[in-house]
Formats: structure tokens, sequence, C-alpha cells
DNA sequence: CGAATGATATACT
DNA sequence: GTATATCATTCGA
């Protein structure tokens, strides 16, 4: 079964929830003509106005942050450090800043396009080993921000595969100390790749 | 452990 | 308009 989500997906209002079922979906890219594909495996949501760690805490618009404002089935990619282009997934209706960070994938199709992109990183293992890195290897770039996940470069679909019971653990979000207490939110999820 | 590296937000002139 | 601090990270010493 490899059903594209469609938008009744995006618009739940349950952004931690959201963050747990798109464990095991399938991502999908087809950037500059090269399709790659994998299942996520990790996730972090970002709760938007009422979250120190979103950028949109306190509703904040700016031109930045102003995607996560939009209906949800849209990408929100930035660049963090510099460096490290994030990809996001928009959730929620429009107006309400819900964003979930796509942390880590099991990669299925597309590898050495992948592995070009990365420019043949030493450790093989390295290839998707946190979200800059996945970014990196799916071809996504902070100039695509904005656009729509239920179009023909990037979208995720039911993959039919369930995560096994106790394949997965929460806990609270990386690399977001600056958000007092709501950096011990537990609001990280996990896959294990055990499957039911 | 710390450098890399640049967009972004904020606080100035 | 200009200056500066900060950052949802990664890699190599």
């Amino acid at each position: 079964m490899t059903t594209k989500l469609d938008k009744s997906f995006y618009l739940q209002e349950d952004v931690v929830r959201l963050a747990r079922l798109l464990i095991g979906k399938r991502l999908v890219s087809r950037v500059d003509g090269h399709y790659c594909s994998g299942l996520i495996s990790e996730t972090e949501a970002y709760a938007g106005a009422e979250d120190r760690a979103s950028h949109a805490f306190g509703n904040r618009r700016t031109a930045r942050t102003e995607i996560m404002f939009r209906e949800g089935g849209h990408a929100y990619i930035y660049l963090c450090y510099g460096i490290h282009h994030l990809f996001n997934v928009v959730s929620n209706s429009e107006g309400i800043p819900h964003a979930i960070l796509i942390r880590g994938m099991i990669q299925e199709q597309g590898i050495p396009v992948m592995q070009e992109r990365r420019k043949f990183p030493k450790d093989p293992a390295r290839l998707c080993a946190g979200p800059g890195t996945l970014s990196q290897a799916m071809g996504f770039r902070n100039t695509q921000s904005g656009i729509s996940l239920l179009g023909e470069t990037v979208w995720i679909e039911e993959s039919g595969i369930r995560p096994g019971k106790d394949s997965l653990s929460v806990g609270p979000r990386i690399g977001v100390d600056y958000a007092g207490e709501d950096a011990l939110l537990p609001y990280r999820f996990l896959w294990n790749g055990e499957r039911d």
C-alpha cells in the first residue's frame, strides 16, 4: 500500500500524536529527477505558540516562520547553524504554527544518489545520521521552504508498515536547551525499526 | 572538544 | 542601513 497522505492527515490538531503517527510512514523526494525514499524513524513535535522551543513561540510571525502559519501539508525547511537544512512537516489549520521535525529515516530507494549528495561519508551509517544529513541526502534546501507535501517533489505515503509494540521510545527533544522547561517535554519519538 | 558557516532576529546608529 | 549574537548540527581532532 503506497497511498499518498492527503490534506486531512496534516490538518489534525494534536501535533504530538501526529509526530507519533508519522513514524513508519514513507518519506519520498523527487528532486533534480532523482527518486529517493525511506521510512521515517525519528520525529520531534513543535507545538507552535505555546512551545518555547518553536521558532513560532508566542505566535512570532517573520518571513521565515510565516510558513508554519499556513495550513497543514507544507514543508518548513530552514538553515540551521549556517550549514544544515532541516526538514519539517507543517500541521494543523491555517494560523496555528505547528510543525514536526523529521530527524531520522530508514533508507529504501535512491541510496546511490544520497551517497553522492552526501559526498560519500566514510562511515556509511552517517548517510542519514541526523536531521541535517537526512535533508542533504534527500536534496532538501531552505529555498524549497513552503513547498506543498501534496505535490510531485516531496510527499509522505502510507507504507502499510506498523511499528511493533515496544519498538517506539519517547523522550525529550534534542538540542533545545534554550527552551527552559519546554526542553523537557516528551515530544521526541524514536523507532528501532521493528515491525508488527 | 570545538570549529565551521550563514541566515535570521534584534538592537542599535 | 549596519552590527552582533544566536542557532531544532555535524565532523574531525
